[in-house]
DNA sequence: GCAGTTAGTAGACTGCAGTCTAATTATACA
DNA sequence: TGTATAATTAGACTGCAGTCTACTAACTGC
């Protein structure tokens, strides 16, 4: 398997080999992102593959061309269009870190509201197929998981957390929190954000 | 839609109404269980219905009859046949509620190292089937959430635990963190288990 | 222009879960 | 013995994601 099989739809234009044969049409691209968007919007996550190529207005192959699967379309198309970019907490300021938790876990709470059936979708997709399990924490689970863990070594060196504590596990318990409410039916509230950063600063 | 339909099929048997028309044939829920759990073990969830229905010596519409998707089949043989019961936690005692749940988490995460692969299978099932997730939330997710609430409940009563802390709020913590390792291919270890009941009596 | 290479198209194909059909079988009751 | 009812069977069928085939189109380099 060649590298770029699991490359990013989106960094494959980075390679500078020079072109051979004919160029691949990069406005396909960005018709499929933006019919999977909004088609797995109105629709749902069940709406098939052939209405969004009939939607894009592209074959099917050029579809498998770019992504080896419709989760990983949608979650291409749900990263760059659905404004899912968190802002890392400022560590440079003064801030209490227990108030800079709880304005991140307010951000990624409100980002998710819009979308979270197609979030519990893409973690369900992640369960049954490894290969998009890996693409799947490289843009979601790890980015989350580093700001939050920076943020409460930071805490420590601060001396605003216990240094005994484990970082990890406390990074567990609040990314798992939102994870098990998300998948439980349970609204991601302002308060709950609050609450979990209590707990974690208690 | 009848309740029947939605009900355990192993529930089904405590309906006294009069017989009317051929008996069902029990053995072949037997059967199926038996075979789903073995095929499923053996070759995961991937397995097809064709095959499981083969080695069940059964046809497709008896397992259609006795459950609505192979979700709920495998639910039913993995909780009946796979030794899933836990202990409730014995509350009467002087143990220190610390130590109770601890021993708790450690019992669950046991029996869930050898079926870790299938329970994230019918976790990911439960997200795009709403009528799967609230059977799964039923038999699964609320009786280990009881458990927890009333010992933590419990541990408030005896001054073990903060009366102001969240009971709900707590246990989707303990309960998140389980789910996040889970699916994200973290191992669930006894440390992970008497290190979530230290961060949770802190 | 022509060869080589790669992307594009339409659409057939595979294997899957779940539904449906038609015929058969096991029971209760009259 | 016959009728009503519901479970059983084999297997066809539907709609799905993803693969494959045969062909066409666009580009590079000679």
């Amino acid at each position: 398997m060649a590298d770029s099989d699991r490359m990013a739809e989106s960094d494959r234009m980075a390679d500078e080999t020079a072109q051979v044969g004919r160029p691949r049409n990069e406005a396909a691209s960005a018709a499929l992102k933006a019919a999977a968007l909004r088609l797995v919007r109105t629709e749902g996550y069940g709406v098939s593959v052939s209405a969004i190529i009939r939607e894009a207005g592209v074959s099917r192959q050029t579809l498998y061309n770019r992504w080896p699967t419709k989760a990983e379309l949608v979650l291409d198309a749900f990263f760059e269009l659905a404004g899912m970019q968190v802002a890392t907490p400022d560590l440079g300021g003064d801030t209490p870190r227990r108030d800079l938790l709880a304005t991140f876990l307010r951000e990624v709470f409100g980002h998710l509201r819009k979308d979270a059936d197609l979030l519990r979708t893409l973690i369900a997709e992640a369960q049954t197929d490894p290969g998009f399990r890996a693409v799947f924490f490289d843009r979601f689970v790890r980015p989350r998981e580093e700001i939050v863990l920076a943020l409460l070594r930071d805490a420590q060196a601060r001396g605003e957390m216990n240094a005994g504590r484990d970082p990890d596990l406390a990074s567990a318990m609040i990314h798992g929190a939102f994870w098990y409410r998300l998948l439980n039916d349970r609204p991601l509230t302002d308060a709950v954000a609050d609450g979990l950063a209590d707990e974690v600063f208690r």
